[in-house]
DNA sequence: AATTATTTAATTTTGCACAATTAAATTGTT
DNA sequence: AACAATTTAATTGTGCAAAATTAAATAATT
């Protein structure tokens, strides 16, 4: 077997099918009118109320340069908070405003309305998830 | 469980996942002088010598938006060309040249040199990918 | 205490993704 | 044949990603 060829690659696969998953996520974001990494950056924060710049990249596996100019848009729409930690002045604390936390109403919608689109088995989706999961691990311990 | 935690969301991790495997290629692929995406067109023109800039983007789930931009690149590069079809103006011929017919040399030990940073058995390697089809077969038919 | 090293965020630059629009060519219909 | 509808790439604009650099603050070392 060719293991240059498209479509035994799984690498391709992934890629393609994160892009389809977030394309499923993209109309429902829309009516709360945030993209998916910003629904991501919500999740942690409702969560944890406030975090640094540091700490959000470490969950989201994202850096400064990504996430200053998402963090500024969210500010900017009034969704969040950003100031410099008086402990540390080198960190930014991003603390979820009023209007963030009322967009957690609305997402609670979210899971189900893409459970909708993406039909899969209960023991299929946790193998799926299982076996992402473990990867992921690996490589981000490695 | 609640499903609007991060850690729990199928999603998320797809995305982390494709990635950091892509995050893997970057390296190695880097030695030739071209990103991941080139990468995938590449993997097309070593199958097909010539395909149109539609058709690629069938098999790659990506538009002109994209598709364009990328493929003049790699025509500054030598590595293809791009001409209008004939039969059909309204369609551009993509048609790899020496220069990318000669990556394939390098491209060959591509596979290997991933299957040494990412240790996933046969099985479960044939799993994941068969999982990732299948969800990926049924998102794109919908 | 002064110097050095490290950490953190921001900035800059390059290259995707994707939606929306435009323009040209082709096809379908009357 | 003339007109309308469709198809195909390119273009424009927005928003990620990620590497590299910069600047400021803190920690570690002498």
């Amino acid at each position: 077997m060719d293991e240059l060829q498209l479509d035994h690659q799984l690498c391709f696969k992934l890629y393609a099918l994160s892009r389809k998953v977030i394309a499923v996520y993209r109309p429902i974001l829309e009516a709360l009118d945030i993209t998916y990494p910003q629904y991501l950056v919500l999740l942690v924060l409702w969560e944890v109320k406030s975090i640094t710049v540091k700490e959000l990249g470490v969950r989201l596996y994202l850096d400064s340069g990504t996430l200053t100019p998402l963090l500024k848009r969210l500010e900017q729409k009034g969704i969040l908070s950003r100031q410099r930690d008086i402990e540390d002045e080198r960190s930014v604390v991003i603390t979820l405003k009023p209007a963030g936390r009322s967009l957690l109403q609305d997402a609670k919608k979210i899971p189900e309305a893409l459970g909708n689109c993406i039909s899969l088995g209960q023991s299929e989706y946790q193998q799926l998830k299982g076996r992402v999961d473990k990867l992921l691990t690996q490589l981000t311990t490695a």
